[in-house]
Formats: C-alpha cells, structure tokens, sequence
DNA sequence: AGGACACTTTGATACAGATCAACCTCGATG
DNA sequence: CATCGAGGTTGATCTGTATCAAAGTGTCCT
C-alpha cells in the first residue's frame, strides 16, 4: 500500500517542532494544531498530490524527501522544489494546486485539513507569521534556483546542488566533517531539478569524481573530498548569497 | 538628480491600495501606515539598492517598472523579478537586501521604515497574512519562471515573456482589445529575464514579427495580431497554470 | 542461480543558442 | 544639421548540451 496512516505524535516532542509552520506557536496554539492534525506517509516514489488536484490538506514534511514539479504538454518536466523535513506543502487561499508532489523516499507528512487550517491563519497570527517567514524564504531559495538554471553551466549546476544538499543534510543534526551523504534523487531527478538531462548529469558527477571533488560509496551515497574546491565549482562567490 | 521625494499622497486614493500590502488593512490600519510612509522616485536606468545594502526601507511599487536581479562574479546576470505597481520590495526580518533592484522606467515607491513595518507585522496580523500572500503568489511566479528558464525553448521563452506582458498590463486598467503595449526593458534586459543572449532575444522577436503574431510599432511599442499564435507559441496549456 | 528490469555510464552525433563581428537606426547633443 | 552613441538587427561560426544508441551494474523476484 502507497499511503498510510501513523501514529500521532505529540507536537512537543515533533522532530520538526522549532522549524516547521507551528515554530512560533505556544503551548495553547499547538493544543490547538494537534486536535486537526493528522499524519499520513507515502511510499518511495508514490505520488502525494496531482496538479489540479483539490488541495483538501496542507502539510509539513515531518521526514523523507518529497519532489515539487511542474509538467508541460509534451512530457518536458522541470522540478521547482526539493521539499525536506520542515518544509511546507500547500497554499492557504487557493483551491487546487498547481504543482506535482511526488515522494522520492518515504516520507511522512503532518497533515491539517486545509479549511481549519485557514481559519487558524486568520485567529493566530504567530501561523500567518511564520507562514510569511516560510514563503519568504522559498521565495529566496526560488530566486536563487532561477539563477542557476538561466545562466549556470552544467559542472556549476551540478556543483551547487551538491553544495545545498551537504548544507542542508549538516543542518539536520549530524554536524562536524560531513562523510557519506545520502543523494535522494535518482540522475533522473536530479536532471529535472537542475534543468538538464541525466546523461549530463552522469558526465559531470563522473567529472568531478575524476577530479577529486567527490567519491561515490555506491550510486546513492557519496563523500565530498574537497570542499573547497566544490565551492569553487559552483559558480558562487566566497559566501554565496544564502545566508543561514 | 536620480533620486527624488514626492508629495505625501492619501492612502485612501493610491492606485495601488487594494492590490499592495495594505490591501487588507481597515482605516484605522491605513492611518498607522500613512504616518510611516515616504514616497521616493526614481529615475529610469538608476540602482534603487543593491547586493549587500542595508535594508533601512521596505517599499511597494506605485508606478512604474523595476527590475530584481543577481548577478554573479564573472558578469553573468540573472534577472529574478519584474517589479511592477502592487509588488512589495524587501524582507522584513532580514537586515541586507539580497538582490539588485534596479529602476527600468521612472519609478515611484511607497517606502517605509523597516523597523516600525517590522513592529507592525507583529501587531497589525492584517499586514502579516497579506504579506502572506504576496509571498505566495511571487512563489508561484517564481516557480512558474523556473519551468521557463529550465525547459523552454527560445521562442517559448519570449512567447510566455509577451503573455504575461499582455496579461499583467491588461489588469492595470484599460482592458478589452489590447492594443499597442509597452515593453518596458531593452533587449538586454528581456535576455536577462528569459535567460538568453540579446540577439537571440532580437531574431525569436523578428520572428514572431514575421509569422505574424506581433507588430512593432516602435522599439518600445508592440502590439499582438494573434493571440491565439502566441498562446500556443508559449508551449503552456490552454489555460496554463496562472489563473485568471 | 538466472532472468528481468530499473538505473547508470559511456560514446557518437546533432543542433539550439552563444559568441564574435559588422552594420543599421534614431534620438540626443553641440 | 552633422555627429555620436546607445540600442538593435543580421550574419557567420562555434560550442555545450541534447539526443540517439549501446552496453554495464546491481537488485529484486521466482
């Protein structure tokens, strides 16, 4: 089976707690998040919403990593978001959405159904805060993305979604050196989500593992060797624009 | 002088009251708003901030057309945004600006102080939750934008880029037929949108002059013989994506 | 164990759009 | 009103990445 139900975790003790669209709420808030909330996981590769789909339930991404495209006619996809635990699905305000969702590993979502949820937009202002903050940051993290795939070269492309990934799996607890880092997304995936195609996505990961940057331990686990040089490779200058 | 500021206009009367950040906000909001704000113009082609400046204001367009862009060390650049009347420029909650935003007609702005409109955010949930919104529509936007940058074709690209142009300035008042439209940036700075070069951008131009989807009736002015032609030529669906 | 299938790598070739270069257009300026 | 310069067009050529093709790898299933 694709979609299951979990079992209900108390808010306070959610792994997600200080960052997700409950992070600035206190203790009667989240009373009040956790009697409309619902968990739900999907299975690897299994999608969680359709484009023009009714939007019934908004989320956070509790764990797992889930993929946010865009499909034309013709079968051309371009993935516009890469969502991990924390993140949010959905849009207050809007019936339908407009994108794909899709699981690329198991993943759990917390679920609140969307009309309460709105409701709750309205009376709690610490949700609309932080809400706002979330969306901001997205824009961010959009507006950086369009810059990478209008002018970034395939090795810089590659390079930058190593870089993120290596951030951004460092923020999620296990600090220090960064060995064996896990590549959530097949050469597929990544191609989509960085505007190329997976033979070139191939070549270049090849490339930099010809150059000492990386070192695969199999195709979905990896080590980078030289940071500083992966840096480098991405295009950005020293301290590039994402501030953390 | 590039820079220049202009009589306090009424928020009651701005042209841009029901559409821009305040648009959710009562009389009495409007008040506390009016009292913080400061109307500044710019001209066309001068820098209204730039990367790494302090963000003192947050500001809603009122007229006229900026652009928000990075541009990289090497001289690439990436234009991220089109700011027209309505948009809101700035981060609350963060002290640097991260883009360029640049004037590329005459420009007013309705600025305010960050730290009162940050003050305000807290206390006026009107703001937050509209704020909210312009959030998420950009987002959308912006990830529409990544599908354009990172699988359409030329032609595509510069199709979508007039649509929305069509589309965008229709709202701004005068409906019905559109005839002759502006194009308010150069060739250079539709390359920096779409993620072309200007010459490209200048032979998908003359052809669609030739096949008979536009005129130009001067390098500023165009008007579009075929919308149905140009639909198509975008690669979108029918009704694709953006409603309305 | 063997087969099938999904994913990946590698190679050969094609092409859209970049780059380099020359010329055109038109409004601003002395 | 001649000149100048920014912005725009058009042409020739080059190149990075897509596309087409084939073969390699590992994992799941029977």
């Amino acid at each position: 089976m694709n979609v299951s139900f979990t079992a209900h975790i108390k808010c306070s003790e959610c792994p997600i707690r200080h960052r997700a669209v409950c992070a600035r709420c206190d203790d009667d808030e989240l009373q009040t998040l956790e009697a409309i909330k619902i968990y739900r996981s999907f299975e690897a590769g299994s999608p969680i919403l359709w484009r023009g789909d009714e939007l019934k339930y908004v989320a956070s991404v509790v764990n797992g990593v889930a993929t946010l495209g865009k499909t034309m006619e013709d079968g051309r996809t371009q993935m516009v978001g890469l969502l991990l635990p924390s993140d949010f699905i959905g849009r207050p305000g809007r019936n339908e959405i407009e994108f794909d969702v899709v699981a690329a590993t198991d993943v759990t979502l917390c679920c609140f159904e969307r009309r309460p949820f709105e409701r709750l937009i309205e009376t709690t202002p610490h949700i609309a805060q932080r809400l706002m903050e979330i969306a901001l940051d997205e824009l961010d993290a959009a507006r950086d993305w369009m810059l990478l795939l209008g002018r970034k070269t395939a090795r810089e492309k590659i390079a930058t979604f190593i870089e993120m990934l290596v951030r951004r799996q460092n923020i999620q607890g296990l600090d220090g050196a960064s060995p064996d880092l896990a590549l959530p997304l097949t050469r597929e995936e990544v191609a989509n989500y960085l505007g190329l195609t997976l033979e070139t996505v191939s070549r270049q990961l090849t490339s930099l593992k010809n150059d000492g940057v990386l070192t695969f331990t199999d195709r979905r686990h990896f080590e980078v060797k030289d940071i500083a040089a992966l840096q480098e490779a991405t295009g950005d200058d020293a301290d590039g624009g994402v501030i953390f």
